[in-house]
RNA sequence: GGAGAGGUGGCAGAGCGGUUGAAUGCGGCGGUCUCGAAAACCGUUGUGCGCCGCAAGGCGUACCGAGGGUUCGAAUCCCUCCCUCUCCGCCA
């Protein structure tokens, strides 16, 4: 959410700004202006209605005190009451239309992000060289399936389309993976977390996934609770209504836990394997921190991510998201994306934002130091590892002529002694 | 799921429907004292919104789990929801 004030103060740049991020974007925005000056207009009128109120009450109870007649001032006050009532009713209706509304904007872009849509991000560099093989590779589907390690079919008796069963030594090397993400981000200050995967509509809000992407989360009616797309959405929500002390910041997570898409309008798009799937697993690293040292953070954030890879071995590119190819509450997201060999492209694996105070000021997440008043902190949020993704480079990069996977050299502590070699 | 108790400021803990933004204690901050510290003593100590002001700030208004209601007036009364605790049942 954008601070109303910073509308209010220029509106032109604003709308520019907004220009960046889209068509659609600023289409609010002459709405959202009326609606706060109205806004506005109304609370005067209200506040100097309960001033008298309030003063006069006070009076009645003094003449009540000294065992006077107050009849006169009560009647006089409960015309005031209904005329409170009213306005209160017009503010109530105000305000609420003008959160709606204001709960659509994106957040601004960040300078550095590519000015277009999806098309027109910024290759910031490679790093790897995709590897040469002397067989035909194998897509990872067709490794899993000979290997009766990656179950589709039976996933869709089960559930439906876009799930699956993992078996064998893919479970192994899924452990694997998030034990080496988890002790790597602990030793980078992070804090191990595994949060709840039901949120309420308050926590998707604040995230900023609602309203924009509601089509994307599934809802559990009965309960009002809705399956995270992404630990993101609890980690942030975790300070929710808080303020923290300036001194701890930057306050660092690294969640685990599984995460529920639905995958609206994807249909057709990515349909083989567990590339896009409704449930996968992912390690997500969070940080609430310094407005003043989130672009720090965030390339921080990104360099771990690069880690990561390098060390899996894994060719990959990063990339510089354009403007318009944003999610709603980040100002600038970087991706990073692993060489896939049967596609013979980068897809990607990894995603880190700055979302600035854009989630902080739905959230109320805020910070205070010795002195001065609170005020917002920068939320900012990248996969460690979305384990499915990861496999599948993994599985592809990895696999010998005889259809096995070999193991990275750093994950090998994590699996049991001697397993070099999966499906072996 | 059933029965009961309860949710008040950073924490603990008072609070009659009417100077209660809220006693008291602890903690925090500032000061006195001290070579310094502790103790003691004094002072101070929330947040949002609106208006005024270049600003420091001032004024107003709202907030005692959340949302409604009753009333001239609600932390105090009523309703709904959420959460916590105790007991019973069930359960990984």
């Amino acid at each position: 959410m954008l601070d109303i004030k910073l509308i209010r103060n220029d509106p032109a740049g604003i709308r520019a700004e907004l220009r960046r991020r889209g068509e659609k974007a600023e289409a609010a925005l002459d709405t959202l202006l009326a609606l706060d000056v109205r806004r506005r207009e109304i609370v005067v009128q209200v506040e100097e209605k309960r001033a008298l109120r309030n003063q006069v009450s006070e009076e009645i109870a003094a003449v009540k005190r000294s065992g006077g007649d107050a009849q006169e001032k009560i009647a006089a006050m409960r015309a005031v009451g209904e005329a409170i009532k009213l306005l209160e009713a017009d503010l109530k209706a105000v305000e609420t239309e003008l959160e709606d509304e204001l709960l659509q904007v994106p957040n601004l872009a960040d300078p550095s992000a590519p000015d277009g849509g999806e098309e027109d991000f910024e290759v910031l560099y490679s790093w790897g060289e995709p590897r040469r093989f002397h067989f035909e590779p194998r897509d990872h589907l067709d490794l899993g399936m000979a290997l009766d390690m990656i179950d589709m079919e039976r996933g869709g008796k089960v559930s439906g389309s876009r799930f699956a069963y993992l078996k064998g030594d893919l479970v192994l090397l899924q452990f694997a993976l998030v034990q080496f993400a988890l002790q790597k981000l602990m030793g980078k200050g992070f804090r191990p977390v595994i949060p709840p995967v039901l949120v309420r509509d308050e926590a998707m809000y604040g995230t900023g996934f609602f309203p924009t992407d509601m089509q994307q989360v599934y809802h559990i009616e009965s309960d009002a609770l809705n399956l995270v797309g992404t630990s993101e959405v609890p980690l942030a929500a975790l300070h929710m209504d808080e303020i923290l002390p300036e001194d701890d910041l930057p306050v660092r997570y690294v969640g685990y836990s599984s995460c529920f898409r639905r995958e609206a309008g994807a249909a057709g798009k990515d349909t083989r394997g567990i590339f896009r799937v409704h449930q996968f697993d992912k390690v997500e690293m969070f940080s609430f921190c310094h407005p003043d040292r989130s672009r720090q953070e965030h390339d921080f954030m990104r360099s771990i991510e690069e880690e990561v890879l390098q060390e899996l071995g894994l060719p990959y590119r990063a990339v510089n998201v354009a403007a318009g190819d944003l999610g709603a509450s980040a100002a600038k997201k970087y991706d990073l994306e692993a060489w896939i060999p049967t596609q013979e492209r980068y897809r990607e694996v990894t995603s880190c934002s700055n979302c600035t105070d854009y989630q902080a000021r739905r959230l109320k997440a805020r910070a205070k130091g010795k002195e001065g008043g609170p005020f917002l902190v920068h939320t900012l949020n990248g996969t460690v590892v979305a384990v499915g993704r990861t496999i599948i480079a993994l599985m592809e990069n990895y696999q010998t002529a005889e259809g096995t996977i070999a193991v990275p050299e750093v994950l090998r502590s994590f699996l049991p002694v001697g397993k070099t070699m999966l499906g072996a």
